[in-house]
DNA sequence: CGATGGTATTAGAACGGTTCTAATTTGGTG
DNA sequence: CACCAAATTAGAACCGTTCTAATACCATCG
């Protein structure tokens, strides 16, 4: 296992020990699975991993899991509506991402040239007790671009 | 009818006859509804609203009027996943919004001192051809705020 | 005035992701 | 080896949304 992977995956682990709870063996590789990948894998993906692994692994171990996690704060949940949630186990604190409306893909947006607005300054703004905050960019991804360059032409028309 | 919300439904009406959707009059109380309130209600909530004066109407209704809206670019869906969309008639352009976690209401956030990293700007950076962002802010209304404001001190222990 | 055809509407079934439940397994401890 | 608590399982239940097939509505035309 890469070592990032491994220093992540330790992390989680000790934050799911301070809460109290056992790491075993199918946690820990779902651990391992939402370490290893920044793709923001949905709850099946983590699933059919682990069971390469441990084969009998059920749904509700992966949800259970993860609930863990969230409470530990070790795991952002991107929730969809019309589709399964993602997870990014790699950077749990709200982050903006990018979101291919072709190809449903999720990516992280990381450009330091664009900064988001504080969470603080729309505290105070507000009057509300901000705790996260979720901001999603939608729109066709470049390698979408590609593949669908004609669809532009019929947006519109009937 | 109020005269903003009247202005409102006909600039929803000319949209949708624009797409040559007929404005029956269950689909014109919805448009009302949605043009009456910055509550942005669920499908339910219109549902309700709807039968007030119709009383057979069908959630199908709903849904089906809801969805020529959205191609007519005349309202904003906001999925979640755990609980039903909701909708704003008013603004149906991407704007950001708050989020209560205790009652789980949805305001649209206005602070013209705090302004959005535009679409232009990420589209370039990004890659992507962009058509629309959200981005919301969760946390305690200040309303919450007065009435459970015991919550903070029992947060962070079993 | 009655038949025709297309759109709107309805009730309820189907669907998919998530959560819940009850039974079973596991693993550590006395 | 018995016991207990936690972990896990399979499948049922749930809920918002979408789909489907039948029906109602309404303008138009003969």
């Amino acid at each position: 296992m890469d070592l990032q992977v491994q220093h992540r995956v330790n992390e989680m682990r000790a934050s799911m020990s301070k809460l109290g709870v056992n790491v075993t063996p199918r946690r820990a590789k779902v651990l391992e699975t939402l370490a290893s990948t920044d793709c923001h894998p949905t709850v099946n993906e983590i699933h059919s991993e682990v069971r390469r692994l441990y084969p009998s692994t059920s749904l509700a171990t992966i949800y259970n899991t993860i609930e863990l996690l969230k409470e530990a704060g070790q795991v952002l949940e991107l929730e969809f509506s019309g589709s399964a949630n993602r997870y990014d186990g790699l950077r749990p604190d709200s982050h903006p991402h990018l979101i291919c409306l072709s190809c449903r893909s999720v990516e992280d947006m990381d450009m330091c040239e664009i900064e988001d607005v504080s969470l603080d300054q729309v505290s105070h703004a507000s009057g509300y007790q901000l705790v996260r905050q979720r901001t999603d960019y939608y729109g066709i991804c470049p390698v979408c671009q590609e593949t669908d360059d004609d669809s532009t032409s019929s947006v519109g028309h009937k």
